[in-house]
RNA sequence: GGGCCUGUAGCUCAGCCGGUUAGAGCGCACGCCUGAUAAGCGUGAGGUCGUUGGUUCGAUUCCAACCAGGCCCA
């Protein structure tokens, strides 16, 4: 070759390099990602391709992995959250995918319940429309759909790979039938029972409130002290505990006196002090550290305390009520408060939760004679009829004229309101259905369940088991319309409700076959093939029961939490194709009360055991600060914007960075910064991709004519891609993008892929120097691309198509790659002569850097490095770094022109490598021309007079 | 108020069973390169390991309390 330009002007070298044009690397691999145009067309291939059914073709003989979907509450758009979630899972079932398994995957949602309701009924409102349940229903099912579907498209376009064709929604027929089914299980297993609770309870509308319901707002309530006459109290204060003759009584205070006549008992807090407060004329017990409070209240001025034991001491003594004849039963309960009132605290199991709850433990009846109107019942003869807000100036007066009132004033204070009428509401025990935790010992059975499954993290158990612990009871009933309907029959004129097994199942087929909506039909009248199927079958089923008379169905619906709690039934079944238990549910630790409580609650008490092998649990997404996000708070990161901005790479790059076990923190700041990371790992596909875009398979060197370098940097990986396995296996996922990002930037980006340009570039095209680096660069991409297609799922998936463009990979995705079998065997010694020469690099490059801050030196390349090792294996070490061929391989690995080493010790000034003592390091000026083609400071340039401008190396790779 | 969790450089993470000057990447600063160029390389400055006590010869690592934050209850 004489002139590789063609011409007898100057040659140009610069196209006797490798080298690829700006033009055409960037038809390989394009530098910038756009990832808001790329994305979908990404999406597009793997649907058009079926890649995601094609895998599970592909995987139909492996062990399965089963990830069963928490359905998401379908109302409104996606938000960071739901993003966290679903590419976590997405992330898992990918990288099982990769690790050989078969990942059936069926997205689910929850449709039922208030919140859907709650919008619906204020669209109707701001209507001015009044409509029956039936169509209430309708619009709440149109309005799920219709998030489903909005949902559907955000989650996809995270590149949540799934059947997104085959969902499951709690508002299939099919579903709704699966859980009555689970649901007349639980009855015949005796389970399920009708009791009384207090609700918030509006008499207005005669109608119980959810909590969504009810507003809180300033109130206006008389606050009165009222004693309660002591019947044994006396045997725990003691005889010294002032005039004996003067009567002894326990002080309660409230602000709904209409609530005494439902009045049981008087809880005490266990751990207070309790004192003997005498007047002129009473001996009052209350806390010690209200006692003054209580004094200046009701305007005594003389008084004595006498010590009384603590309040566990007055457990289960008893009082008389002030104005009925009944006993008050001295209880304890944590709940007392030193805040206001006395600290022995009027307690009403029928109009009051925490009432109702230590109602329950002392087995107190539920008891409220109040009507839905809220008018007293005949069990409370004296007040019958009355409103109660009304009666409490009747019942002050009753207690006053009893002598049983200590004081009384007005307050105001935060009480709940009706959120429509903004009229104040009640407490009020109503009937509801339960499931006990208690019966058949399903708590015990429940903790036993607990304690087959594994917690990720191990503290998830923990928290499951304490709420498992305390809960007594689960109030299944909802008095609402969008949901389920309790499959109850009531009779006419009667208290007696049945839940029959038998119905109940035979129902559940209507409902499989024709929807749920038939019930809600037949209340509202409406007559037609279905409901006159299901009159017929309550009317086959009273008669069979010997049931006469009139009769009608049950309005409450089952609580959604017990929807989603049957998904396992419903979804991990043959419909489906898959099998019970799932392998894994994996959600925020919120579940922990949630979906992993009533999931765990419906399978085991059916006998059917946990319906999950493991639960891994991840926490909630805060700002920077690690507070919670929020509109008004200025720090909320919108998720669409989010993907809209940065492209869903990034997100799930987010997701994959940060450790989820514990919160998550987001941020723009945040997110620009796994920007940086994201280019990171972009530019290093491209650079690989570039490099090797004239390699075929068959140039590949084998393993024993590999460089050393080469076969070093191979192992790298090797050892890393083991790591990252492992890291995915363990859900470990910000493990594998870190490992990953300093492997690109250290091991890749600033040694090898550095040290490699030289090689890419200027060697001969087809030698095995050049091909032997591209048979490793190959090697790791393929394996990087891999390793990271379950985090940048879009990208990686666009450098393997680059990859299959050029021919080196066979299968039509990444997503249908499966990770490589690697030896273990390696010759360590190899690894560890490796790292020691790039410990004695960074020596090498912080010796350069005085020289360059002194203007001697300005690239890496105008410096000649001479080296001095003190110790012999070193010496032999370095003279021994044969990994690169022609030149000098020290000079190669450190990037300069020259390198020389001697053994023992230096006469001239030198600096000591840090991390390699005993090795000194002098930089100077390489001598020599530059040679235009290789940039090498060399003496051989100029040698040939026909290419004075280039070096002995360079004339070679060019061919005389 | 209760249960569970979290708290290491500006950010995201490592730091095994307690033991020499607490590491990395990003970001930042300074410099180099212009053959990865809206790239790449080099060097450097950043931490009283939430706070306070305790155990120990010695604690980021163990214990306790507190503070801040999160989830779930009340």
């Amino acid at each position: 070759m004489s002139n590789p330009t063609g011409t007898s002007e100057k040659p140009n070298y610069k196209s006797t390099l490798c080298l690829l044009s700006k033009g055409e690397a960037e038809a390989i691999f394009p530098q910038r990602a756009n990832l808001v145009q790329r994305e979908p067309e990404t999406l597009t291939f793997w649907e058009d391709g079926k890649i995601y059914e094609r895998l599970r073709e592909k995987n139909q003989d492996c062990p399965q992995f089963i990830l069963h979907d928490g359905p998401p509450y379908a109302n409104g758009r996606i938000h960071i959250g739901t993003v966290l979630n679903k590419v976590l899972k997405d992330i898992t079932l990918r990288s099982k995918a990769m690790a050989g398994f078969d990942v059936p995957y069926n997205p689910g949602w929850d449709c039922h319940g208030l919140p859907i309701e709650h919008k619906v009924m204020q669209e109707v409102r701001a209507e001015k429309k009044d409509i029956g349940t039936f169509e209430l229903r309708q619009r709440c099912r149109d309005y799920a759909l219709h998030f489903i579907d909005v949902m559907e498209e955000d989650f996809k376009r995270l590149g949540v790979l799934g059947h997104w064709d085959k969902p499951y929604r709690t508002l299939d027929p099919s579903f709704e039938g699966h859980e009555l089914h689970l649901f007349a299980t639980l009855v015949e297993k005796g389970m399920v029972y009708r009791n009384l609770k207090p609700v918030y309870w509006c008499p207005g509308y005669e109608t119980a409130l959810a909590e969504a319901e009810v507003e809180y707002m300033d109130h206006t309530s008389p606050s009165i002290y009222v004693k309660f006459p002591s019947i044994d109290v006396e045997d725990v204060v003691g005889k010294n505990c002032g005039d004996t003759s003067k009567p002894l009584s326990v002080l309660i205070w409230t602000t709904t006196p209409w609530t005494l006549p439902a009045n049981l008992a008087i809880t005490f807090h266990p751990d207070f002090e309790y004192v003997v407060m005498e007047t002129d004329t009473d001996r009052m017990v209350m806390a010690r550290e209200l006692a003054a409070q209580v004094a200046a209240e009701a305007g005594i001025e003389n008084y004595t305390l006498h010590d009384a034991p603590r309040g566990s001491e007055f457990e289960n003594k008893k009082c008389k009520h002030p104005f009925i004849d009944r006993e008050s039963l001295l209880i304890l309960g944590d709940h007392v408060t030193l805040e206001a009132g006395s600290g022995c605290v009027h307690t009403a199991p029928g109009h009051g939760h925490e009432d109702y709850l230590v109602g329950l433990k002392y087995g107190l009846e539920i008891y409220s004679p109040v009507d839905g109107r809220g008018r007293f019942t005949s069990q409370f003869p004296e007040f019958e009829g009355q409103e109660v807000e009304a009666s409490n100036k009747g019942i002050i007066k009753l207690l006053d004229d009893k002598g049983f009132l200590l004081a009384e004033k007005k307050i105001t204070h935060s009480y709940p309101h009706d959120w429509r009428e903004k009229k104040p509401i009640i407490f009020r025990a109503t009937p509801q259905w339960f499931i006990s935790l208690e019966r058949a010992n399903l708590r015990d059975q429940l903790l036993a369940a607990v304690d087959q499954v594994e917690w990720i993290p191990k503290w998830g158990k923990d928290r499951i088991s304490a709420m498992l612990d305390n809960r007594v009871e689960w109030c299944i009933s909802r008095q609402r319309a969008w949901g389920v309907p309790i499959p109850a029959i009531h009779l006419k004129g009667s208290d007696d409700s049945l839940l029959d097994p038998g119905f109940i199942r035979k129902f559940a087929d209507i409902v499989t076959e024709t929807g749920v909506d038939v019930w809600y039909e037949f209340i509202e009248g409406v007559e037609n093939d279905r409901t006159s199927r299901l009159k017929k079958l309550v009317d086959e089923t009273l008669k069979e029961k010997g049931i006469a008379g009139e009769w009608y169905l049950e309005k409450d619906t089952l609580d959604v939490w017990f929807d989603s709690g049957s998904s396992h039934h419903a979804v991990l079944n043959e419909d489906f194709g898959l099998t019970y238990p799932a392998d894994l549910y994996l959600e925020g630790s919120d579940q922990h009360r949630g979906w992993f409580q009533s999931s765990l609650t419906n399978a085991v008490a059916i006998g059917a055991g946990a319906p999950f092998k493991a639960v891994l649990t991840h926490g909630f997404v805060v700002d920077e600060k690690g507070e919670k996000l929020s509109k008004t708070k200025g720090n909320y990161i919108e998720a669409n914007e989010a993907v809209q901005e940065y492209g869903a790479d990034i997100l799930r790059i987010w997701v994959a960075s940060e450790d989820f076990r514990g919160d998550m923190s987001v941020s723009k700041e945040i997110l620009k910064q796994r920007m940086e990371a994201y280019r990171r790992f972009r530019n290093t596909f491209r650079f690989i991709l570039t490099s090797i875009s004239d390699f075929k398979l068959e140039d590949s060197v084998e393993e024993k004519d590999l460089l050393e370098i080469d076969r070093y940097f191979h192992r790298k990986w090797v050892t890393l891609e083991r790591n990252i396995r492992s890291a995915y296996e363990k859900y470990e996922f910000h493990r594998v993008y870190h490992l990953a990002n300093v492997f690109c930037t250290v091991d890749l980006s600033a040694r090898y892929l550095d040290i490699l340009k030289d090689r890419l570039y200027t060697f001969e095209r087809d030698g095995l120097a050049r091909r032997s680096a591209q048979t490793i660069l190959l090697e790791i991409l393929k394996g990087l691309v891999q390793s990271l297609s379950p985090l940048m799922a879009f990208t990686c998936e666009e450098a393997w198509q680059s990859l299959r463009a050029m021919g080196l990979v066979e299968e039509e995705s990444v997503v249908l790659s499966k990770w490589q079998e690697r030896s273990d065997k390696f010759d360590g010694s190899l690894i560890e002569k490796w790292d020691w020469l790039f410990d004695l690099r960074e020596g090498v490059n912080a010796a350069i850097e005085p020289e360059r801050k002194a203007g001697n030196i300005k690239q890496s390349l105008q410096a000649c490095i001479d080296l001095w090792f003190t110790k012999e294996e070193d010496y032999e070490r370095a003279k021994s770094s044969t990994g690169l061929p022609s030149g000098s391989d020290l000079a190669s690995l450190l990037i300069v022109s020259d390198v020389n080493i001697q053994q023992g010790k230096p006469d001239v000034e030198t600096v000591e490598a840090e991390k390699s003592p005993g090795v000194y390091i002098r930089v100077t000026p390489a001598k020599g021309e530059k040679c235009v083609r290789c940039w090498r400071m060399v003496k051989t340039v100029g040698s040939d007079t026909n290419h004075p401008e280039i070096c002995d190396r360079c004339l070679e790779a060019v061919g005389k």
